[in-house]
RNA sequence: GGGCGAUUAGCUCAGUUGGCUAGAGUAUCUCGUUUACACCGAGGAGGUCAAAGGUUCGAGUCCUUUAUCGCCCACCA
């Protein structure tokens, strides 16, 4: 087939997809006796469209997955989804209340079958997109975080932990969502900086301040510190009577070291109920707690008159209220308050006491390396013992520091959407609770009426992803044969035999506290194993001017699937490893894009030439022979090149790779190998040499790379997803010089010619067979009139190279050379300067490495030597 | 309050154990329609590497301090 001008990506793109697919190219072998590489993909959640993060983490993955394939290795990367329990709960409340609907109206088994319908169709979308930006996963092994393997999977580990004592239940403080009526986890709450009031309230003897007066109407005790001057005369314990919103109230005084005595008064009332802080005074004291606020934000019972109220409206008129009862001090409008609101899309968190169930990081039962230690410790040992690697370094105290501040994780969450929690309830003969805790239901209904009820929860969903790298490989074929146990399963499954730990789980620093650092905590309890040997954490996407990207912002989102029909999934993915570090954010802007579809379409027209020369001879394609001195010069750079390349790879140095890459096809092949070629084609070194090129751009581009190689035909049947790398025949080292030396005389004339103006020039060589060799290539590139051997030269000298050729410049043009003659002598002079002094310095000589040494000296004596040359012709043309 | 990151050419960024006469892409300027490519070729200009001090034979790179911007964690009622 005939390559058009350009590249056009999108008469290719899923051509060359669905061929890779045919040809199951990205299929994991386990059997197979290669070295293996695994690696899971971060499942995305099921709401809806992939964006450019998206993109930027199926690349990255993408090139370690070809390289290592590219390696020889057997890789497994495996793809998946997300139930997103939280995220697409609240997204199908929005649209049942854009239809004027509530959960409650359509009940629990409507809402999960409308659910189901609405990720089904999600996940279509999000596996094409995925595929349209090349990811080259195993479909085979696709998996869902609500698969019944990794239900099963869940219930192990809920039930194991909980055997264990490691999953408590519990009446703790908990962060409560009342527009989504759940709780979430501490990580899941964000907070904001706002503007609100502050109150100055008078409650008894004290003067008291408050953001959130419609808490206090339980308020019946005024905590201060224990040694502020201004309060000595008031001991622990004393009660007072106070004049309160609703009446007289009595208050008792509680000292607590927490409190600051700069900030307000000094003194404060607390709600334990509703605060976090005021629980954990309650609980120092053994205080009373009353709720206040009912699940849905509004006043309970005990607030008289404003009961039933919803505390946003409540709090104007209880401030009214205290007016008119003289018990406002003063209200300051300035003041800097944190709002905590829920990160998924839901609302103010109001804490709340609650019965929920929690997983222990303190409890020491957990067997690790042959001793008993708590999750806390196992997660902070796992990265001190360096069984895991985070790249880059700088987040492990990130991590480390979040470990410390870790409290128990709340995984009960009261929507529907997820993995129920597998523990039912009935009432015992004497109206005690009982708890079962298993994989099924329990089967003993002997009871008559005291029937089982399974808990109505779900899980966080972080608690399923948390076994991501492992459920992914447990064996759906035996895995709902109940007589195996977890450990059975795990023997049983060549999948997890083969590939657990995986090598690494590549993400987003964002979630390194939900998801790394629960993955290691729930793979070390039930495998024994850490999930993954290292982690790569890459950064945000931004706008060109730098924005976050966010759905509340329309203007700020990019479509992935936008630029990949205008030029192509290669010029996305390019754009992204441009100047991608690993932590770092990275601004997205068209000019990447543009600038990786220029790279795309130079190597097709690399390709088109080579299609041109090889005029459709077959036989030509097979052997490898290097002759010319440019072929022993492209096959040094490209075997160079690709050492680093393999280096820089293995080492997750994305960007820098890719730059080896660009300057590889476009300065040394297209600039120099090519043009070379036009005037002498070695056709078999042609091809071995562009084989070598198309595998080593393929992990960055794989779609115009498969093109070319197909369209070419290079390897008949084969693809070259399926190709390894190749070293090309070592080069001659006299062979690779001499054509630097044609490069030099190339440049340096090239220089001149501008710089002069000149036409029609002629070069001078005394007897050189590399020049001899050459000289066309140097007429051709250098525009001359001819390129003659002499016996001895006339005209400019040329001062680059180390062989003796002139150009026929006569000397009153030269003239106007000088200038820049002048200028390159003193740059030389400069140059040999700072090396003579370096060499001149005792210590340097004493103390520098000595190759580093032998270097200098090199440097110097070619600098002298061409210092000498530039002297001769300023000498000679100013005469 | 605790911690982390950034600061290098107009813009976007590389620069991994100190060896740099500091590099790319893009933008800009000059020249060029050479049968792969104008999504191109050749050449040029553009930087006291945020500031100050220190360590060293040698600092963009290591240490200290400062400034500006950004982020994370904790949190004051």
């Amino acid at each position: 087939m005939k390559l058009e001008k350009t590249y056009q990506a999108s008469q290719f793109e899923d051509l060359i997809y669905a061929l890779w697919e045919k040809k199951e190219v990205f299929q994991a072998h386990p059997e197979s006796n290669k070295p293996k590489f695994s690696m899971a993909m971060p499942p995305p959640n099921e709401t809806g469209t992939l964006g450019v993060h998206h993109a930027l983490f199926l690349t990255l993955q993408d090139i370690i997955s070809r390289h290592a394939r590219l390696k020889g290795m057997d890789v497994l990367w495996l793809p998946g989804t997300d139930h997103a329990a939280l995220a697409v709960n609240s997204l199908i409340e929005k649209q049942l209340s854009e239809q004027g609907l509530n959960k409650h109206q359509i009940g629990r088994e409507e809402f999960l079958s409308r659910t189901r319908l609405f990720v089904a169709s999600s996940r279509g979308t999000m596996l094409s997109q995925m595929r349209a930006m090349g990811a080259s996963a195993d479909w085979s092994r696709l998996r869902y975080t609500l698969d019944d393997t990794l239900v099963r999977i869940v219930n192990e580990t809920f039930m194991a932990m909980y055997q264990k004592g490691l999953i408590y239940r519990g009446a703790r403080i908990v962060n409560w969502d009342p527009n989504l009526e759940t709780t979430v986890s501490d990580d899941e709450v964000e907070h904001q900086l706002e503007t609100t009031k502050l109150y100055y309230l008078k409650f008894g003897p004290f003067e008291i301040a408050t953001t959130r007066p419609e808490t206090k109407f339980g308020d019946k005790y005024v905590v201060m510190h224990p040694e502020d001057k201004r309060y000595l005369k008031y001991k622990h314990g004393d009660q007072f009577t106070a004049e309160w919103i609703n009446g007289q109230i009595t208050a008792t005084v509680i000292k607590d070291n927490v409190i600051d005595p700069e900030f307000g008064t000094g003194v404060m009332t607390i709600t334990p109920w509703h605060s976090e802080i005021d629980f954990e005074i309650a609980q120092r004291h053994n205080l009373d707690y009353e709720q206040i606020i009912d699940f849905h934000g509004n006043l309970l019972a005990n607030c008289g008159e404003f009961s039933g109220m919803n505390i946003r409206e409540a709090r104007p008129k209880i401030i009214d209220k205290l007016t008119t009862k003289n018990l406002v001090i003063k209200i300051d409008e300035n003041h800097q308050h944190n709002l905590s609101i829920n990160s998924r899309g839901g609302g103010v968190i109001e804490p709340q006491i609650k019965l929920q169930w929690f997983v222990d990081v303190n409890k020491p039962v957990v067997e690790w390396k042959g001793r008993e230690r708590s999750f806390k410790e196992i997660l902070t040992d796992v990265i001190t013992e360096k069984d895991i690697e985070i790249i880059p370094s700088r987040f492990e105290s990130t991590y480390f520091n979040w470990i410390n501040n870790l409290r128990d994780w709340c995984i009960s969450r009261q929507i529907w959407w997820g993995h129920r929690i597998p523990v039912w309830y009935r009432q015992d003969v004497d109206g005690r609770e009982e708890i079962y805790c298993g994989l099924t239901p329990p089967t003993d209904e002997s009871e008559g009426l005291r029937q089982w009820q399974q808990d109505p929860d779900t899980l966080d969903t972080w608690f399923s992803s948390s076994l991501w790298t492992f459920s992914t490989l447990i064996n759906p074929e035996i895995a709902l044969d109940y007589s195996l146990s977890f450990k059975d399963l795990m023997k049983e499954s060549l999948d997890f035999q083969k590939y657990h730990p995986t090598s690494i789980l590549e993400t987003g620093w964002d979630i390194i506290f939900f998801w790394v650092a629960r993955m290691i905590l729930s793979t070390t309890f039930m495998t024994g194993e850490v999930p993954f040997k290292k982690v790569y954490l890459h950064g945000l996407v931004r706008t060109s001017d730098g924005k976050k990207m966010s759905k509340s912002r329309p203007e700020t989102i990019i479509n992935p699937i936008d630029i990949i029909n205008q030029t192509g999934a290669d010029s996305l993915r390019l754009a992204l490893i441009t100047g991608v570090s690993p932590g770092n954010d990275q601004i997205f802007s068209d000019d990447k894009v543009k600038a990786g579809r220029n790279f795309c379409n130079k190597l097709w027209n690399i390709a088109r030439f080579i299609e041109g020369t090889l005029n459709g001879v077959d036989e030509e394609k097979e052997n490898v022979e290097i002759i010319s001195d440019a072929d022993h010069y492209i096959a040094s750079k490209i075997n160079h090149a690709q050492s680093q390349i393999i280096e820089l790879l293995d080492n997750y140095n994305f960007s820098e790779a890719y730059d080896v890459v660009y300057k590889l096809v476009w300065n040394d092949y297209a600039d120099w190998y090519i043009e070379f070629l036009k005037q002498y084609p070695n056709k078999s070194f042609m091809v071995s040499s562009f084989k070598s090129i198309l595998k080593l751009v393929h992990p960055f581009a794989p779609f115009v790379t498969e093109a070319i190689w197909q369209t070419l035909e290079l390897e008949n049947d084969n693809v070259l997803a399926l190709q390894e790398y190749q070293e090309l025949p070592r080069s001659n080292q006299n062979q690779v010089r001499a054509f630097e030396q044609i490069k030099n005389i190339v440049i340096e004339a090239r220089d001149i010619v501008t710089k002069t103006n000149l036409t029609n020039l002629t070069l001078y060589f005394t007897v050189n067979e590399s020049i001899k060799n050459n000289s066309e290539i140097i007429k051709r590139l250098v525009k001359l009139e001819g390129v003659e051997e002499v016996t001895s030269g006339t005209g400019f000298y040329l001062t680059t190279t180390t062989y003796k050729a002139w150009l026929d410049i006569d000397k009153s043009t030269i003239l106007n050379y000088l200038n820049k003659l002048n200028d390159l002598i003193s740059q030389s002079q400069k140059a040999i300067d700072l090396l003579n002094n370096r060499l001149n310095n005792q210590d340097y000589v004493n103390k520098a490495p000595k190759n580093l040494i032998d270097q200098t000296k090199a440097d110097l004596e070619n600098n002298l030597k061409y210092l000498g040359n530039l002297l001769e012709e300023k000498k000679r043309f100013s005469d």
